[in-house]
Order: C-alpha cells, then sequence, then structure tokens
DNA sequence: TGAAAATGGATGAATGTTCATTCATAATAA
DNA sequence: TTATTATGAATGAACATTCATCCATTTTCA
C-alpha cells in the first residue's frame, strides 16, 4: 500500500496515541501535546477531530470497546459453556496482541470517566456484555449484567492489561474459572 | 473526646484527604492544594510529612491496603469454603461503610503506581493475598496470587467502588460466584 | 524554677514548569 | 479559486514543589 494514496486519518493517529500514552502513563502522565507528538500531528490537529482531551478520551474509549465486541461477534461454540470459553478466548488473544488497549481499558473504567465511557459506549457501538451475552442469558447466574461482565470478562482484560505471565494451561483454568463463577450449573 | 486534648495528625488528615479526593475526580483531578484544603492544612504541610505527591500515594494505598488486612484478619469459618465466604463478606461489608477506599483502590491498581504500590504494600503490612489465604492455600486452583486475588475479592473491591446495588440475596450469589471461581471443587 | 535556646512542625506565597485550549496563518484538497 | 484542514506558537490557567518565616514544644542551663 502506497502511503502516498492513502488518505491520513488524522483522528485515528490521535486516538491511537492517546492510548499507548494512557497505557504507559496514565491520564495525568498524558498531555495533548505529547499525544499529538505521538501521533505525529500538530497539537491543534487533535481539536480539529475532538472537542476536548475529554472527548477525546470517549472516542478512543468506543473504538476500542467496539473492536471487542467486533472480536466477540466472531465467536461461536455449540452449548453456552462453549460459546462463553469461545468468546473469553478471543477477547483474549486480541487483546494480548496489543496489551495497550487491555491497559487503556482499565485505567478508563477505573477512573471518574467510567460512567461517560460507558454511555458513551452504549450510545455507540452497543454493550458488549449485552449484545454477546444475548446468548448466553438464560445460561448464567442472576446477577446484573455488569457484575457478570466483571466476573466472566474481566479477568481476561486485567490479566493482560498487567502482564500476566500464563501457561496455556493457566490460560484455560482461568477461563473455566470465569465460567464456573457465571454460569448456571 | 476533647479535640483540644489530642494531638492532630496531619498526615493522616492529609491521607484520607487524598483518598477522597481521587475517589472522587482521579488522579489528574486531584492537586496538592485540593488535598491540603480538604485536610484543613497548609500546601506546604503535605510536604512535610511526605517527600512528594507520588509519595502520599503510596502512603495513602498503604493504609488502605493495611485496613483491608486488618479486617480480613478477624474472618473465620470452619471449611476453606466458609473462611472465603467470611473474609469476602468482611472485606466488602468494610468498604461499604466507606466506599472512597474502593474508589481509591481500583484507581491505584489500574494505574501506573500499580506496580509500585503493589511493592510498597508488600514491604509494609505484607500481601493481603498471600497472609489471609495461606489459610486457604491447598483450596485454591493453580493460578498466580495476583489473578485469584482479583478472581476472589476483586469482585468485592469493585461492586463497592463501581456503587453497584446488590441485595442481600445477589451478594450472597456473587460471594458464592466468586469462590466457585477460585476454590477447588 | 523559670528563662533562653534549640528543635521540630506548620504556613502559604513564590517559583518555574506543565497543561488544555485557542486562533491567526499556512497548506492542502476540491 | 475557494473551501477545508492542519499547523504550532500564544494564552491564561493549573500544578508540584520550595522555602523564608513563624509558631509551638522540648531541652538546657543558670
Amino acid at each position: 500500500m502506497s502511503s502516498s494514496a492513502t488518505k491520513v486519518d488524522r483522528a485515528a493517529l490521535v486516538r491511537r496515541a492517546l492510548v499507548e500514552l494512557v497505557a504507559e502513563n496514565g491520564f495525568r502522565g498524558t498531555s495533548m501535546t505529547a499525544v499529538a507528538d505521538r501521533a505525529g500531528v500538530a497539537t491543534g490537529t487533535a481539536y480539529v477531530h475532538y472537542q476536548s482531551k475529554d472527548d477525546l478520551v470517549l472516542g478512543a474509549y468506543v473504538e476500542v470497546k467496539a473492536a471487542l465486541a467486533a472480536i466477540a461477534a466472531t465467536a461461536s461454540g455449540g452449548s453456552p459453556r462453549e460459546l462463553f470459553n469461545s468468546i473469553w478466548l478471543a477477547i483474549h488473544s486480541h487483546l494480548a496482541t496489543d496489551p495497550v488497549q487491555a491497559q487503556f481499558l482499565v485505567q478508563v473504567e477505573s477512573s471518574p470517566y467510567a460512567v461517560a465511557a460507558h454511555e458513551a459506549a452504549l450510545g455507540s457501538a452497543g454493550l458488549l456484555e449485552e449484545d454477546q451475552f444475548a446468548a448466553l442469558k438464560n445460561a448464567l447466574v442472576a446477577l446484573p449484567p455488569l457484575v457478570l461482565w466483571d466476573l466472566g470478562m474481566g479477568p481476561a482484560i486485567r490479566a493482560v492489561a498487567f502482564g500476566t505471565e500464563l501457561t496455556a494451561g493457566a490460560l484455560d483454568e482461568l477461563a473455566a474459572a470465569c465460567w464456573r463463577a457465571v454460569g448456571r450449573s
């Protein structure tokens, strides 16, 4: 692909830079100047595409979350347990190839941005736990959706975010532990 | 208790103020000026007791974590499952009376402070998951300690931090889900 | 015993740095 | 040529930290 024939998506570059920098340095250590430098654009360019730093954070979150939703949508399995396992491993695998996404997610979701991010994702990409969990609805224990997500998929995301080294066996063990937590026996 | 007869522990006031403000506004929204104002002391006073803002964050984290350790140490139960449940509910209950502690914990633990905080807690109060889980060691699945903690006690902390409304039944269900995840059948 | 000196803690304005955002200008695309 | 996008210095605000000064308590000494 010839870069001269490709329209540069500066908004995407900016989002990506933000995700990387927040993953590395947290929100407090991520300035718009650093974001712009990392993206290879001018500082003002970020403001051409996003109204504010907060706006950018939400935009980046929605994008990362949507990517997760897309990945999970490719998962399939016969029984609820197999479907869950498939989703779990797909998410873990996807994030493991790009851990900054996981690190970004956990930072947003435990920060003051959490509520706004949740709503932005709801309005835009649909909540992963509601869409992809639809097929699992009756197979899960009676707990609020966000709790089920935290119990079920949270460990996959956090294992990647925290850089936990897991053997293939431990990974399966962890996925199984998550299923035991949320699955109705 | 007469306040004129009590030595004012400004370091404690400062730590408390930090915890509250980080819980409300995150790290980025928590300045040392705001901390000092909240604590009712001068801005420089924080630096009398802590070398830097980072130092203060770690000090506050160690304190909150130590309080959790103390609470969990009061828990007792016959079987591993009962002990786990007892610890789980004690932690949840303790944090539920003071949710800013939970909110502070989840923010530290998903931020760039996580590693340093972990080490500070290790050096000072001992790791909760190692001390209190000692009695449970052989009853838990073979996963790394931090993962076990995340699976086992993390949901209690996060449920409080995120303000999740749970009935008594749902709370028991959640504790049981956590046990299923980590407990060896 | 009481006054003076020493010690430790507290103060908050000053300091220099960093930051989010704006906007006049330049560059690019249609 | 016109419209749109990108630029990066300027702007005013916010920030972490320092430090000269003050205050309170403890220690020393006559």
